[in-house]
RNA sequence: CGGAGCGUGGCGCAGCUUGGUAGCGCACUUGACUGGGGGUCAAGAGGUCGCCGGUUCAAAUCCGGCCGCUCCGACCA
């Protein structure tokens, strides 16, 4: 293997990171000259960094290989048709990249590849004894993201590893998620980024049930609900939590006046009553129709979850003017009277007895307004947002959040493509069957960045040997004869080892290069110098220990495979 | 899309309020010295001050519009 001169390596090293760059991955991929910036969520990969890109390729292709999963590629340019097939055109089409093609026809850049692979099934796969089937790809996708962040983090272009399987059924299915399951614990642990998995919502990829891996880090833009007592652990979107003490009354439905009281804070204080004891009332708008939700006045209204209740595509807030329009009264609602079929409530405020309500008119609220009796809603179902400190369903410690990074995602597609693209099989009776599919991400950049933000210290990056671009970065100092002679000794042993090997071979102070050799951050740095050649002796150092170790410059490349090796354990 | 901020040499920034020859640090080139944690000295190169328009004798600076980038939110594997 070519031992890399730093002479030669495209790109510098800065000294400062650029003012755009926020997190510590970010600005040491910057600062070490791996990634340059080319637009918002657009990224050029230099060398180095590219180097690592294809370990880290190569690592999850080993798992899904050996999670039985073939590699094949599928088409980046696509018919918009077949987005309209799925019904995701739609749902996913602000995200979705459109171009034209000559004859005006549009297509789009895929974002990702289910109706790509659904497609290809229908075309190949006839019959039961074609299944299982699991096929995976690295490729590029594109998505046209709202807001592009945190350097590699959100992007716009990047390399996703995707997993398509299909299966006769349910329980044939379960045994080929569990598999996937492990295999992703396997990636990211060697990779060296620690995971937790969560329960996650499915989102526009749609399907039943998903699971997130998630790297724990303050610079995540996911929030995690994290149980440490029973190991429950889930996306904020669907965390789950018991909702405590109900702290409703008993009595006849009375107006109070409240003038100018308008919050639950306000109105607690005013009446002088927790705010456990009262309803709040949010407005949305649910697939253009306006909702109203009823939950306790402490918790707060999850939109995912009221999305997934009523079966929706979409909820936002209402605006004033169309609360106004709907006949509600802000900060005085009360759904006594509004039509049940536009009320959802959460099970906290029905099994309360009776709160304070708003009372539809400014400056007047309810006491004991009690479900059943003065009210009902279409929908009771889970709309709250846990939050911290809020109890846990399985073991009723009190729940955690901490931020995360979304690297991976699992899902259970069931029959969510199959059914709309009439993909099916015929089974052993000859009757025509629908697949059960799964699909399984990886984000390959930002897995990069979670490397960079997991294994770095003051100086720079630290790199995991799995993954690090080069395993060893010699540095010679001075331009001495017998330097010269012991570092070519050196690169011919190391690089005959099989280590890719990089060697500053710049006319550069010691300092400098012993900053950026941290900077870059190879697991072990070889250091040559006339200082230590009188004794016959040179340096190795693992950049995660401090001090350097002398070793005799004849043993110098067994003592390097020997460093390198203690790395792995 | 709502809110905030920023666009001046490769990177980090000053200059703008009060219009008048575009500056500093790092990096870069050449030379000398130096040589184990970003060294010193000397001499250099490099910028239509994001773009377009306006005001003015004169615009980096004032006014208008647009574009780009970052952060918060919305949204989003």
């Amino acid at each position: 293997m070519p031992v890399t001169r730093m002479s030669r390596l495209f790109g510098r090293t800065l000294r400062e990171a650029p003012a755009d760059a926020d997190s510590a991955n970010h600005q040491l991929l910057l600062r070490s000259g791996l990634i340059v910036q080319l637009a918002a969520g657009v990224y050029s990969f230099l060398p180095p960094a590219w180097r690592t890109l294809r370990k880290i390729e190569q690592i999850v292709r080993e798992e899904m290989e050996a999670a039985g999963s073939q590699e094949m590629r599928m088409p980046a340019i696509q018919p918009r048709e077949l987005w309209e097939e799925s019904g995701r055109a739609d749902s996913y089409g602000p995200v979705l990249f459109n171009l034209k093609d000559r004859r005006e026809r549009t297509m789009v850049l895929a974002p990702t590849h289910e109706e790509s692979v659904t497609d290809l099934f229908r075309k190949i796969v006839q019959s039961y004894r074609d299944l299982p089937q699991s096929v995976f790809q690295m490729q590029t996708k594109f998505r046209d993201e709202p807001r592009p962040r945190g350097g590699l983090v959100r992007v716009r272009e990047f390399i996703m590893k995707d997993a398509y399987t299909f299966d006769v059924d349910d329980d044939a299915f379960q045994l080929t998620y569990n598999a996937m399951r492990q295999a992703y614990y396997n990636t990211f642990e060697r990779c060296g980024v620690p995971v937790v998995a969560v329960q996650a919502d499915s989102g526009a990829i749609g399907g039943k049930q998903s699971e997130e891996f998630i790297f724990l880090t303050e610079i995540g833009e996911d929030n995690i609900i994290l149980c440490s007592c029973c190991g429950y652990a889930a996306n904020q979107e669907r965390a789950e939590f018991t909702r405590g003490q109900p702290a409703g009354t008993v009595g006849e439905l009375e107006e109070v006046e409240t003038p100018g009281v308008t919050t639950i804070e306000g109105l607690a204080e005013f009446l002088d009553i927790p705010a456990q004891s009262t309803a709040k009332a949010a407005f949305f708008l649910v697939d253009g129709q306006p909702t109203f939700a009823v939950i306790r006045g402490d918790l707060e209204v999850n939109e995912l979850k009221l999305i997934n209740a009523l079966d929706a595509l979409e909820a936002r807030p209402l605006l004033p003017e169309e609360v106004e329009a709907a006949g509600w009264v802000a900060g005085y609602a009360s759904p006594i009277g509004v039509d049940p079929a536009r009320v959802i409530a959460d099970p906290s405020v029905v099994e309360a007895g009776g709160l304070v309500a708003g009372a539809n008119r400014v400056g007047m609220h309810a006491r004991n307004v009690t479900y059943g009796r003065d009210w009902t809603a279409a929908t009771v179902a889970d709309i709250g947002m846990a939050q911290p400190g809020d109890a846990c369903t399985e073991c009723d410690d009190a729940l955690k959040m901490q931020r995360g990074i979304e690297l991976g995602h699992i899902f259970k597609l069931g029959t969510r493509y199959a059914d709309p693209m009439e993909a099916t099989f015929l089974d052993a009776d000859g009757e025509r069957r629908t697949p059960i599919m799964g699909c399984y991400g990886i984000g390959i950049e930002r897995l990069m960045a979670a490397v960079v933000q997991a294994n770095h210290d003051e100086l720079g990056i630290v790199w995991p040997r799995s993954v690090a671009p080069f395993d060893v970065h010699v540095v010679p100092l001075g331009g001495g004869d017998d330097v010269t002679a012991a570092l070519s000794q050196i690169e011919s042993q190391l690089s005959e080892a099989g280590l890719q090997v990089l060697s500053d071979d710049r006319d550069e102070r010691a300092g400098v290069k012993f900053n950026d050799a941290d900077l870059l951050g190879a697991p072990l740095r070889v250091t040559i110098g006339s200082r230590g050649l009188t004794q016959g002796q040179i340096e190795l150092k693992l950049r995660r220990d401090a001090e350097p170790t002398p070793v005799p410059l004849d043993s110098a490349a067994e003592a390097a495979l020997a460093a390198l090796a203690s790395l792995d354990g």
